[in-house]
DNA sequence: TCACAGTGCTTTGAATTCGAACATATACGG
DNA sequence: CCGTATATGTTCGAATTCAAAGCACTGTGA
């Protein structure tokens, strides 16, 4: 019975330690991520990509553009528009003008911003415990945290999301 | 105030360490989600969502119904139901009745969800490899896959998400 | 047998997300 | 200084996603 169907990917197969790593790896992301979605929807009334945003403006130091915003948290320009608007809407964040850059505009977060933050933030590490510390000894989390942090700098070093590139302006590709 | 209560951001803070794998975790996920659906996209004209059920499909023993294949994807029964629909449309996989339960539905992957699945493989395990085990040695990979491995199980020990409690017949009923 | 709670799946309506197209501003080469 | 290419942010339309509501079947207790 061992062929009923033939082995396809022959030569190029992943182990299987690999390939159970990184099955397990995005399954328990995917379960770690819903789990967080619903507490900071119930707790925050705030989804975890505006979670994200938050947190990525109160921790840098000043401001920061939309584009390197949108990079930060892996997502796509337009859809961080959206998300900004409705932040903004809800007086969490300001957006003003760039002085030395007139196209880019700059993203701050308010006091409103982090006091949000801040009352979200004791059930949602409450629920990476839960979920994910849980069952990790300290050399586990060490490991862990060494390993995620050379994979993200590796993945970092290529050319971010935006740099995809943009449709050419009209057509004929004259030189 | 020094300890009134056990404020719930004091007792469970996460130290540096824990903040730092917490994160660098999630946003390598998203950075390879993000590439890796390229990938898929571009090879195969397939989401993320609709490999990860083929694949599931793929190395399952029998047929699976929607809500194991929800389930086991993570995914919400209704969002289910539309990729059930085109993977269907696109005749990558059948969707029949049970014979035990008149009420569930049993999907089983096709031979052309079969094929689609080998060709978009190679690619797969090559933006895995590029991406995520490049940066890694081989007792990294090792770590990585224990300390994962563990996590999922044990989210999965919650209940999944369809146990999620349904709305009440009528609501104002006695208590 | 009947009522009713529980389970499996689909439909529905609203919210979110993305890429392509757009408008504006900056950088570069002649 | 012009003309082209690139960068930034937004708008637009289409696709996807979810929770709530609905329909169909199952199983349990009276």
């Amino acid at each position: 019975m061992t062929d009923t169907h033939p082995t396809p990917a022959d030569g190029q197969a992943l182990d299987p330690r690999q390939l159970g790593a990184y099955f397990a790896l995005m399954e328990a992301v995917s379960l770690l991520q819903h789990q967080v979605e619903q507490q900071l929807r119930t707790e925050g009334d705030i989804s975890y990509v505006q979670f994200q945003l938050l947190a990525r403006l109160a921790h840098a130091p000043g401001h920061l553009t939309m584009t390197q915003l949108a990079d930060g948290v892996v997502y796509s320009r337009s859809g961080l528009t959206y998300q900004a608007g409705l932040l903004e809407k809800a007086g969490l964040i300001t957006r003003g003008p760039c002085p030395n850059d007139e196209r880019a505009t700059l993203v701050t977060i308010t006091e409103n911003g982090r006091a949000l933050l801040d009352r979200v933030l004791p059930g949602h590490i409450q629920v990476c415990h839960s979920l994910l510390f849980d069952p990790l000894t300290d050399e586990d989390l060490h490991h862990l945290g060494d390993i995620m942090t050379r994979v993200r700098d590796h993945m970092r070093a290529q050319p971010p999301r935006s740099a995809a590139p943009r449709n050419r302006r009209s057509g004929p590709t004259r030189t």
